[in-house]
DNA sequence: GACTAGTGTCGAC
DNA sequence: TTACGGTCGACACTAGTC
């Protein structure tokens, strides 16, 4: 097969990145865009934070809370809500500078894309490097942005190396570099291996990708699963098919709070799934989706989950199916329940175009 | 066995 | 020392059906 060039861009701390564009005296001072829940104080989390509030050790992930006790110093910090709606306006701007450098686009959030620039980089690496430069320069003349960029030849690698230099940064992996790379990382810095895969893995006296790659596959699915394991075993040696392809459609769609208190009443709880299958009726109709299945996600305030779902006879878009499934199924899953719910959610899945029904309805 | 439905877990952003 | 969001996709595992 012919050698495949991938490249992988991230923007900086997208969101906090926005906030400057808006509001350009930020710059110097730390950056905070916050997720607040609906429990009102300072519950929530932190989406990202910029560089300056890096340097305290805030990072996405971290409660409010906990942001603003390493932060008390700083009295100049900006603790800002979230804007998604604001930000998902400027990523569409941003990618659309971004899609024509590629034979294929691929995007993947707010923040970041693959391109497969292979025909358009003539499957040079230092064509691409060049096609790389252009894209941050571009970038940076018409949205005063910074972004990284990552070059190899897979989606996988790509993303490690976007990710290997930051802020501002350009990483190539050629085939040749390849192996001496995947060397200098740690078996987090693989996309897919997080904390418990880490956990389970150190179980057996494995910490390092060396390690790792002692063990042959058929250790690794029985320890992962096939799909799973079969990836691992791929990924440490910096292997990875994946095409790059335009992004599938949605597959489902949710509606998710944080209640005002823990509770195991059914009717405070009704009340507010209630609320969520109306607000998420409305995301339904904005997609022109019809759903097939309706599930619900609780989650206790010991942060265990609870789910339950159920298929519907046919495909919808009616707000009562959700409301009337949402319910039963809440009120089959409180039965003995003694934990009280933290947070309670509203989800609808096998989702179907309603555009090509609504045609042919039409043309009845 | 292949397929579907349902529950729970993990990981990414 | 703790503190803890919302959304989505992938997949493991189990049970039931044909």
């Amino acid at each position: 097969m012919d050698q495949r060039i991938i490249l992988h861009v991230d923007f900086d701390y997208f969101y906090a990145q926005c906030e400057e564009v808006r509001k350009p005296d930020l710059k110097t001072k730390p950056v905070v865009v916050c997720m607040f829940s609906d429990r009102g104080g300072d519950s929530g989390a932190v989406a990202t934070a910029n560089y300056t509030a890096r340097e305290f050790g805030v990072k996405s992930g971290l409660s409010i809370q906990f942001a603003k006790q390493k932060l008390k110093d700083r009295d100049d910090t900006a603790f800002l809500p979230a804007d998604f709606e604001y930000y998902s306006e400027l990523s569409e701007k941003y990618m659309n500078i971004i899609k024509k450098f590629a034979d294929i686009f691929e995007y993947v959030g707010r923040d970041e894309a693959y391109l497969d620039i292979s025909e358009k980089s003539e499957r040079s690496f230092t064509k691409a490097g060049h096609i790389g430069q252009q894209i941050k320069n571009e970038i940076r003349e018409k949205t005063k942005l910074t972004c990284s960029v990552g070059i190899s030849p897979n989606k996988l690698l790509s993303k490690i190396a976007s990710d290997y230099k930051k802020p501002d940064g350009l990483t190539t992996i050629t085939p040749d570099d390849v192996s001496e790379f995947m060397k200098k990382l740690e078996i987090r810095d693989i996309p897919g291996i997080g904390i418990k895969t880490e956990q389970k893995l150190a179980e057996e006296h494995i910490q390092t990708i060396n390690e790792t790659r002692n063990l042959d596959v058929f250790t690794l699915i029985n320890m992962f699963g096939r799909k799973t394991g079969t990836y691992i075993h791929n990924a440490i040696r910096g292997i990875d098919d994946e095409p790059v392809t335009v992004r599938a459609p949605t597959l489902q769609l949710s509606k998710i709070t944080t209640l005002k208190e823990d509770s195991i009443d059914y009717t405070f709880l009704e009340r507010n799934m209630l609320e969520l299958c109306e607000k998420l009726h409305s995301a339904v109709l904005k997609e022109n989706k019809m759903f097939r299945a309706v599930g619900i996600h609780l989650i206790q305030n010991d942060l265990s989950t609870k789910t339950r779902s159920r298929m519907l006879k046919n495909p919808t878009l009616n707000l009562d199916e959700i409301k009337k499934t949402s319910t039963q199924l809440l009120k089959d899953a409180l039965v003995e329940q003694t934990i009280p719910i933290r947070r309670i959610g509203v989800k609808v899945s096998e989702l179907s175009d309603l555009e090509g029904q609504s045609n042919i309805t039409s043309y009845f």
